[in-house]
RNA sequence: GCCGCGUUGGUCAAGAGGUUAAGACGCCUCCCUUUCACGGAGGAAUCACGGGUUCGAGUCCCGUACGUGGUACCA
């Protein structure tokens, strides 16, 4: 089945209906991986045959989210190439001539049957048993098709602009096998796959006919997608038997699902759970109904690529942290699970942790940037704020931890966590620290040692154990009970801010 | 209902007839650190269930249960 010659040639096919989820950039990239693998081609097709389904902006972000995670396409509509045009909607003549071919050679018919007749049949045929009757081979003898009226009376109603659909004509009893790179050897019976609609009455082809045609057009050597299609997957075979010849049709391989907490992974789950679910923000810009991405979430794209090539796939090694280029020589198609995987959010941010931890702050400084800057916060000297963001980096599990994680380097902290050291408060301590206020202030040498020598000695003057007075100095500069080493930290904001917030706290502690 | 696909710890998973059933996340205990992290040492699975096949089954076969997808002039 497998072509013996030319390049591997891969496709993602989306429909320009809104968000990519995860799911969608998992199979985007197991696409990616395997054609840059195979020094294959990685094409982009935009499936948008369905009209009413249009939303505006869809496509550009789905280019935008491919060029984030750094999945770009060596083909699509936006750059051209060989074999366009690469929107469906513009290939609408070419589905013409395969859908009368089809009918030349009595494997489709036109059916004429409104939507109306089709509610009746449903409904007509309906038992406990079947209650989602198919337009089958077993009832296409009942309803209103090429096959059922004359010659004469099928030609009168094209003539007269009787709108009409194309629908394939599947054989009775036959077995329908074909093996799909994941799965192996998957098989159905073809007298439960009903007569699919080819050609739509607005002249448009539906996914079925349009993904034969144009992976054969575009000469797809291998064809991957989610597993909801599994089933559909007969009426595809049986179209490349007809029209190109199995010899001719890719390899399949249909990807497992990634689940949610509750079955199939759904923006809902985002919302519900709190997790992000597409690769970027998106708003319907009909519903305004917003839902959240995995970028302004403070993802690093290379954490998130990272994590999704895991859910469903593994090396064999044990191997977790993968770059783009490991993952590139590593993939193998064989290896991806049959399985469902259930997306777990808490290992996505593990993954994005152990991301930051091993990047450096000069590769993450640009992001890092934006993050202050939306928050309206200057960077006034880069050197420095590189130098801070270095020692909060092992923190921050999400980019959006550095804001919380640094800020206090350059705003005092407008909230204290007062109740972290008020039950421990004494005079003793506040007298500790207005005396050690003074004291740092006739200091001459502002560095760690000195801030932290003349801190211990005036404690050992005082009489009072160190350790219980670094909380509540740590409390004073930062707000809460985080951060970096206290003395590091009065180092790096400097002595008259480490003194002004000592005052400001002693207020508030003391009131 | 019917059809397809799947089923190793809470989650991701290694495992391709003979192992004390890896590893990771999360969780818990401890060490380090008189903050939070990082780092380090530990703890927790009768491989969905029932039948086979075999000297021997998580691994092969059958059935059941459960999950999941499809059952549109949507992709």
């Amino acid at each position: 089945m497998q072509k013996s010659t030319g390049k591997v040639r891969v496709r993602f096919a989306p429909s320009p209906t809104g968000g990519l989820h995860l799911g969608g950039v998992r199979t985007v990239l197991y696409n990616y991986l395997f054609a840059k693998k195979h020094d294959g081609e990685f094409i982009l097709r935009i499936e948008d045959t369905d009209q009413t389904r249009f939303v505006e902006g869809a496509e550009q972000y789905i280019y935008d989210c491919l060029k984030w995670c750094g999945l770009e396409p060596d083909e699509s509509p936006m750059q051209g190439g060989a074999f366009g045009p690469y929107r469906q909607s513009e290939r609408k003549l070419m589905y013409h001539d395969y859908a009368l071919q089809l009918i030349h050679a009595g494997h489709a018919y036109y059916a004429f049957d409104t939507h109306e007749d089709l509610e009746k049949m449903r409904a007509d045929f309906k038992t406990t048993e079947n209650p989602s009757p198919q337009y089958d081979s077993n009832l296409r003898t009942k309803m209103k098709n090429s096959l059922t009226l004359s010659a004469e009376e099928v030609e009168r109603n094209i003539k007269e602009g009787v709108p009409y659909v194309v629908r394939i004509k599947v054989p009775a009893n036959e077995t329908i096998t074909f093996t799909d790179l994941i799965h192996h050897e998957v098989s159905f019976d073809s007298n439960v796959v009903d007569d699919k609609v080819l050609l739509k009455a607005d002249g448009m082809p539906t996914y079925h006919l349009a993904v034969v045609v144009d992976d054969y057009l575009m000469k797809i050597t291998h064809a991957f997608r989610g597993e909801e299609w599994l089933s559909s997957s007969p009426v595809h075979i049986l179209l490349w038997k007809y029209l190109f010849g199995l010899d001719q049709m890719p390899q399949w391989a249909h990807l497992p699902l990634i689940l949610g907490p509750s079955g199939k992974l759904s923006k809902r789950d985002g919302a519900k759970f709190g997790f992000p679910v597409y690769a970027m923000n998106w708003t319907d810009p009909k519903t305004k109904d917003f839902t959240e991405g995995f970028k302004e979430k403070g993802f690093l794209p290379g954490a998130f690529i990272n994590l999704l090539a895991l859910l469903g796939w593994n090396d064999g090694t044990g191997q977790e942290l993968f770059s783009m280029d490991e993952l590139i020589t590593q993939f193998s198609i064989e290896r991806v699970h049959k399985s469902g995987a259930k997306f777990d959010y808490e290992k996505a941010k593990w993954f994005n942790h152990e991301w930051i931890k091993k990047s450096t702050v000069e590769e993450l400084f640009p992001d890092i940037k934006k993050i202050f800057e939306a928050k309206e916060v200057v960077i006034e000297e880069e050197t420095h704020f590189k130098n801070i963001m270095e020692l909060v980096k092992d923190r921050c599990t999400l980019m959006t931890d550095f804001y919380e994680q640094a800020i206090y380097f350059f705003k005092a902290p407008e909230v204290l966590d007062t109740e972290a050291v008020k039950p421990k408060w004494n005079e003793a301590k506040t007298d500790f620290f207005e005396t050690y206020c003074a004291q740092l202030h006739e200091l001459n040498v502002w560095n760690v040692a000195s801030i932290e020598d003349s801190f211990k000695t005036l404690a050992t003057e005082k009489n009072i154990k160190p350790g219980e007075l670094q909380l509540p100095m740590r409390i004073m500069l930062v707000g809460g009970k985080f951060g970096p080493a206290v003395f590091e930290i009065a180092h790096k904001i400097g002595k008259s801010a480490t003194i002004s917030r000592i005052k400001t706290a002693l207020v508030q502690l003391n009131k």
